[in-house]
DNA sequence: TGAGTAAGGTGTAAATATCACACCTTACTC
DNA sequence: GAGTAAGGTGTGATATTTACACCTTACTCA
């Protein structure tokens, strides 16, 4: 039985903003669009949502078909539903952006489907809505990221003071105090010293840190 | 010429969550569904995205049939997609909340639409996922209303520091110190107070204060 | 081998923002 | 004219945020 046949349907598909961090840019995974039409512009990546899987399983799976990762973390956007944004035909699509440790993606696995780390503050201009799609990422992990330490998606699960507090200047894009910085970080229990010493990035050595979900569900107080 | 048709399509509908304000308490517009499946249970307004319209215009769409208001300030809150989520067939719904000044709202056509006024505390279950839109669109409009000026929407165009302090009670939850509430209200010169004396609520007579839009754009800093 | 260098690591004081709190005024009602 | 119900106002204590400078470590290279 059907209800709805007065109606006209749509395409609706899934597009990703997947967000990375190489130590000292916030970058996002961008590729030559491979299907007409708009074949070979900038483009993220997206796919289309099948009848038989809801909109957020789409873009998991869209997500994992780019780069071989489950779980990634995910958060929705919202809808970009202009008539004409795809100049293809009707297509309202859903922005996610994704977090992941870069180091997590294969090399190989990313050249393989052409996809380019770009700088966030380099973005080219992209296929139909996505440039507007990006900018509204970025605004959200801004926020997002100083309320809840979700951060720690775009680090290694061992990393140093140092390493964090480059990546908080990358997304919010202004410089922090140090001082300040570990000051704010010592009162967070959940962020916890290890007793292990990185030393690619320093002569000297720092402490490498980790993030104990456990414990921060116990005292979820975070604030960068 | 068409491009995806080895993809599958999706119904598409718009669901608001209509805020209002009623001097005490802030309610949302519901009503009994009209229409299979689930007719006669409480649900949001809402309606199908047509082909020639876009998402944001479904919306303005439905919020002015329902209202015949027009230019009423509205966000989308998101897309909810999940493959059952309407119990007669694949129905992705795009949310999007309302603030209306309730006393714009004609009564008259409000019944003619069976539209009724429920205290945001005591929402009954609701047809599909419609609870949790509502509770989406709670938080974001509490945080949208400490840092942008979009509470005004739900207000006269002048309005007593009472009526704005009870709105910013009801929306938050919580009880409020007028001294302190007030010290904020005055270090944002936007907010004017006029010489105009609303008799209405009280014995003696308040100031009335209006919202001053020009102002504001030359200085944004909203906090309440 | 020691001078240079590049990142790691640490505390305090001033300024600002937030919070708690109580009483008088006004104009109406009865 | 006593009672009442809402309007209106300021100060001090506490907490948060900001600005700011120097020593340590271990490596490199002349």
């Amino acid at each position: 039985m059907t209800f709805y046949n007065e109606h006209s349907k749509v395409w609706l598909s899934v597009d990703c903003i997947i967000f990375g961090f190489d130590e000292k840019k916030l970058k996002i995974l961008v590729g030559r669009r491979q299907m007409d039409p708009g074949r070979g512009q900038w483009s993220l990546y997206g796919g289309f949502v099948a009848a038989t899987e809801s909109v957020d399983e789409a873009a998991s799976r869209t997500l994992f078909e780019l780069t071989g990762l489950r779980n990634i973390y995910m958060s929705q956007i919202g809808a970009f539903g202009k008539v004409d944004r795809d100049p293809g035909d009707r297509v309202v699509s859903i922005a996610y952006y994704a977090l992941i440790n870069a180091s997590d993606y294969d090399e190989k696995l990313r050249k393989s489907h052409g996809a380019e780390w770009i700088d966030i503050e380099e973005i080219p201009e992209l296929y139909s809505d996505h440039n507007e799609m990006v900018i509204k990422a970025r605004k959200l992990i801004q926020a997002k990221m100083s309320n809840e330490p979700v951060g720690f998606n775009l680090l290694p699960s061992l990393f140093t003071l140092t390493q964090l507090q480059t990546l908080y200047e990358a997304v919010y894009g202004v410089e922090l105090d140090k001082r300040n910085f570990r000051k704010r970080v010592k009162d967070m229990d959940f962020i916890q010293k290890t007793d292990l010493i990185d030393k690619k990035s320093s002569k000297r050595g720092a402490y490498l840190y980790r993030f104990n979900k456990r414990a921060y569900t116990e005292d979820s107080n975070f604030k960068l």
